[in-house]
RNA sequence: GCCGGUGUGGCGGAAUGGUAGACGCGGUGGACUCAAAAUCCACUGGCAGCGAUGUCGUGUAGGUUCGAGUCCUAUCACCGGUACCA
């Protein structure tokens, strides 16, 4: 206690607080003038490349990407300290959408804004203290950016690996423009309110799935990729066995094909469902005005899986008969708006009986449903049944078994019974959508799924009326969007030579930047002079391509291009020196569509020469959301009133439950919203700027470690900034107490008192938790508190004689480097306070935990009865099961809990745990 | 709809099958101060009890295990993605 009141005098006099803006400020300058971070090949030391997503330029950085930029910071740093050569870059997604959108409401040229947007937030970047190589910073709007990307495009155009056909999208009639799904709100146009309609027109595509089966593979040898994105993707490129079948058709001479991953249940097909656009629906169409109006209508409504899959089943009938491949039974051919002409081949067999999907189209609309396979039991029944039969029963044995005279009552009545109300409930409740055993199927009775798989495929590539197949759900990808915003595609139409790739020696087409955009129309689709050009081929008149590039390909190679700045191909033989990322970091919203391209984009590069490796990145980090409580208020017209979180104020009960909120400013009472994702809609986005402005840089980069695991969303708080701040405060203090101190020797090991060795123990454990915490675990959040328990246990450690200052000493060097990945400017200035000169302090080597100085005498054991806590002994670090036995058992208070009973068992785990089991 | 994830005190979270609630916030009481801020000290899951302690407790319902927040089955709620938001 004297000690704490006299460091307390002693700061007071000194009045050397933690001022963060004139730490931070000096240390950036620091860096900057080192070129600290600037990197460059070096085949003598192990390379690091440390990439976090980059950011689309919005206006301002968010807490999303301050969270983000600060995981790869502290990895980054972390490396570099454990002797890595590591690379962190940073670069800016320029094209996109809001640029049209913001150009729109700001009447800017979306160029401008972009530009502008760029500026600002490298400047908040850089006050964030990132150590980033700003040297091979880029824009990916800028034409030595994507003038790379069109010549791979045409290089994947003579290869036949970027190819046009038709696609569907969502078209505005009132805008006529084409809408991307986000702008289309419950099936109408954003600006419009129109109803929105799906519209084909020719696209270009990248065959992804010419990699379908690679990029599958190839999640098997990504073991730093988490889990749930490695099903995700697996789930999504979704490989199926499965046959083609053929259907004869009554009145056509073309079959029509299905894909079925069940053909066991074929049987059982009582209609072929087929989607609207399919040709013979068209066809069925032109002299059935019914059908045509029905076809017209399932043309409203946007594209997306989720709007389809949700939208009410409906069908109608085609007229049309197909004739089933085994039966020759004829059955009708139904239009159905759940079947899609982009997926497999625009039709499929219904099979209500083992199809929930199917089950419920056949109930609406009347159709027959079959009941072809049955679980275990039922066959058995079944079979007992076909057993007491005599011969020259009918081929529905449930028919004959209730009718069969010759069958014994007793042995078939429970058969009979269970079989009629497995088919009840077929009928009557639901498909029943398990794989079993084959029944009412002919030939193929008894079977079970890959029995009847392969009898079936056999039977069908010996008629040649199908064949096996591997289907893929995975699509081509889709490049083409009709904006101006974007990269325009390196391609040329001819009215002779058709779609011709531009030449090499004429690329990079840019895209103008200076121009006016109203929202309608792409100022180059408008302007009737820019597609005006000669065909590369024949020299005659032709058009350039209007289309952009969807924004995916940009972001689908910017970590190559970081390694090889001023290359003069996409990238040069640095790359292999750099790739594959060592680490790379970004949010869980990229699970599938950028992180499946960015793969398939490598292997296209792989396969084009310019890269080795097989897979972009080693390691995966995915980030959760920030998201903090909304508040507002109710207008007289029912709409609310968002209110940001920084003006409002909690009150609370006096067990401290939130009871309500006031508006600072006039005091009045606000509503409680719920805990949401950060954004404008809801006015509950935080800004770092302020938060930077008001705590520093470090403060919130350690609050954003601290407040929550990487992987989970993060709630904002500012009391919780606060704590951090403390905890800074109380750092300094600690640090620069201790510096205005006399002279200490070095810590001898032998000459340590209890007090000493427990805290110099204490010093070695956080060493090597926090080391498997960042360098292992990504666990940053646990990583901190163990510094915090650090400063705790210092702050209660008063000893002022040598050795207890020379270990102090030892302490709060190895936490300014412990805490450097994450407060790196608070360490750059506290390491010269204990002595140290100006340096950078990643080129110190991290602390190694000293293992003569983790050795413990004793241990606390806890006691369990019957698996409940009753006690917890203290036993000799080395003791025996026996002796820890022994002890548990003679502890008072778990003798009085095993009075009167008898001990049966007693397991004892080392350094855990004695559990005696007794009753 | 489908795929993936999450659910623990008043709040953010910890617990890598072995003492549930580390660390931080908030709260209560106290010290310092003319006062406030800052700082420091003590306590802080619910219930019962002066206390020792007991008992309940990790979305819900079951199960596996000597032992389950953790593993399994079912179920509910919320979040992310769903191919043209990035």
């Amino acid at each position: 206690m004297q000690d704490i009141q006299d460091q307390g005098s002693h700061d007071q006099g000194n009045e050397q607080g933690y001022q963060p803006q004139a730490v931070e400020t000096a240390a950036q300058r620091y860096w900057r003038e080192q070129r600290a971070y600037e990197v460059k090949e070096d085949a003598s030391r192990p390379k690091f490349y440390c990439l976090s997503m980059l950011p689309y330029p919005s206006g301002a950085l968010h807490m999303g990407h301050v969270r983000n930029y600060t995981i790869g910071d502290v990895i980054s740093r972390y490396q570099r300290m454990n002797g890595k050569n590591v690379l962190q870059p940073m670069g800016w997604d320029a094209f996109g959408l809001p640029a049209e959108n913001a150009a729109i409401k700001n009447k800017t040229a979306p160029a401008k804004w972009t530009y502008q947007n760029i500026e600002h937030m490298r400047g908040q970047l850089q006050r964030m203290g990132f150590a980033y190589d700003w040297t091979r910073e880029f824009a990916t709007c800028r034409p030595d950016y994507y003038r790379w990307e069109q010549l791979m495009f045409t290089r994947l155009m003579k290869k036949g690996m970027a190819y046009r056909k038709n696609a569907v999208v969502n078209w505005d009639p009132v805008d006529q423009t084409v809408l991307a799904n986000e702008q289309v709100v419950d099936g109408r146009g954003w600006r419009s309110g129109a109803l929105v309609e799906k519209r084909e027109i020719p696209q270009w595509f990248l065959k992804i799935t010419d990699y379908a089966q690679e990029l599958l593979d190839g999640l098997d040898t990504l073991p730093g990729w988490p889990d749930a994105v490695k099903t995700m993707q697996r789930n999504w490129i979704g490989r199926s066995e499965g046959l083609e079948i053929h259907f004869e058709l009554e009145d056509a001479a073309e079959p029509l094909t299905v894909f079925t991953t069940r053909p066991d249940t074929l049987l059982g097909v009582t209609f072929v469902s087929i989607a609207g656009e399919h040709p013979l629906a068209l066809k069925a169409a032109k002299g059935n005005a019914k059908l045509a109006s029905f076809l017209e209508e399932l043309k409203h409504g946007g594209v997306s899986e989720a709007e389809l899959e949700t939208q009410e089943k409906r069908g109608m009938d085609t007229g049309l008969c197909a004739i089933h491949p085994i039966s020759g039974e004829k059955i009708p051919v139904w239009v159905a708006n759940f079947v899609l002409m982009g997926y497999g081949t625009g039709a499929v067999m219904a099979v209500p009986g083992h199809d929930q999907r199917d089950w419920e189209f056949a109930r609406k609309y009347s159709l027959p449903i079959k009941m072809v396979v049955v679980d275990r039991a039922v066959l058995d029944a079944v079979a007992a049944i076909q057993h007491d039969l005599s011969k020259g029963v009918g081929a529905d044995p449930v028919r004959a078994a209730l009718g069969g005279g010759s069958v014994d009552a007793y042995e078939t009545s429970a058969a009979v019974q269970l079989i009629a109300d497995f088919e009840a409930s077929v009928q009557q409740d639901s498909a029943f959508t398990e794989r079993g055993y084959l029944v009412n199927s002919g030939e193929f009775d008894g079977m079970d799924y890959a029995q009847a798989f392969e009898a079936m495929a056999a039977r069908f590539e010996r008629e040649g009326t199908g064949l096996r197949r591997v289907n893929w759900r995975l699509r081509d990808w889709g490049v083409s969007r009709q904006r101006y915003w974007g990269c325009p595609i390196p391609v040329i139409y001819c009215p002779k030579c058709d779609a011709v790739p531009v030449p090499e020696d004429q690329l990079p087409v840019v895209l103008p930047e200076d121009v006016a955009f109203s929202g309608m129309q792409s100022p180059i689709k408008a302007d009737p002079e820019w597609r005006k050009t000669s065909c590369p081929q024949c020299g005659g008149p032709a058009e350039r391509e209007t289309d952009t590039f969807d924004t995916f390909m940009e972001s689908s190679w910017y970590y190559a291009r970081y390694t090889s700045p001023g290359a003069s191909d996409q990238v040069d033989e640095r790359a292999n020196y750099w790739l594959p990322v060592d680490q790379y970091i970004g949010g869980i919203e990229h699970a599938i569509l950028h992180l499946l391209y960015f793969r398939f984009y490598h292997k296209l590069m792989r396969d084009a020469g310019l890269v080795k490796a097989d897979e972009p990145a080693t390691n995966l980090l995915c980030q959760g959301m920030v998201i903090a409580e909304t508040f507002y208020r109710d207008n007289a017209d029912g709409s609310k009133d968002w209110l940001n979180p920084a003006d409002v104020e909690i009150q609370r009960d006096e067990k401290a439950r939130v009871i309500g909120a006031v508006l600072k400013s006039d005091g009045q009472p606000v509503k409680i919203g719920g805990t949401e994702k950060m954004s404008k809609s809801k006015n509950n986005g935080i800004d770092p700027q302020a938060m930077v402005d008001k705590f520093g840089a470090d403060t919130v980069r350690l609050f954003s470690m601290f407040a929550a695991p990487p992987e989970q969303s993060l709630e904002w708080s500012e009391a919780g900034v606060e704590g951090m701040a403390r905890f800074l405060r109380r750092f300094w203090r600690e640090v620069t107490t201790h510096a205005s101190m006399p002279d200490h020797p070095v810590v001898d090991p032998s000459q340590l008192d209890a007090g000493q060795k427990t805290l110099r123990r204490q010093l070695h454990e956080t060493i090597q938790k926090v080391t498997d915490d960042l360098g292992r675990r990504h666990s940053f959040n646990t990583a901190i508190a163990a510094l915090m328990e650090l400063l705790n246990a210092l702050n209660k450690f008063s000893d002022q004689s040598e050795q207890g200052r020379a270990v102090r000493h030892e302490a709060l060097e190895t936490m300014v480097l412990l805490l450097n990945p994450v407060v790196p400017h608070v360490s750059h200035t506290l390491w010269q306070v204990l002595g140290h000169a100006e340096s950078v302090l990643e080129d110190q080597p991290w602390p190694q935990a000293d293992s003569a100085a983790l050795v413990r005498d004793s241990l606390t054991l806890a006691v369990q009865v019957n698996g409940k806590l009753r006690a917890t002994i203290e036993v000799a670090a080395h003791a025996s099961k026996e002796e820890a036995e022994a002890l548990a058992r003679a502890h008072p208070q778990v003798v009085a809990f095993l009075e009167g009973q008898t001990v049966r068992k007693v397991i004892v785990v080392p350094g855990k745990i004695v559990n005696i089991v007794a009753g």
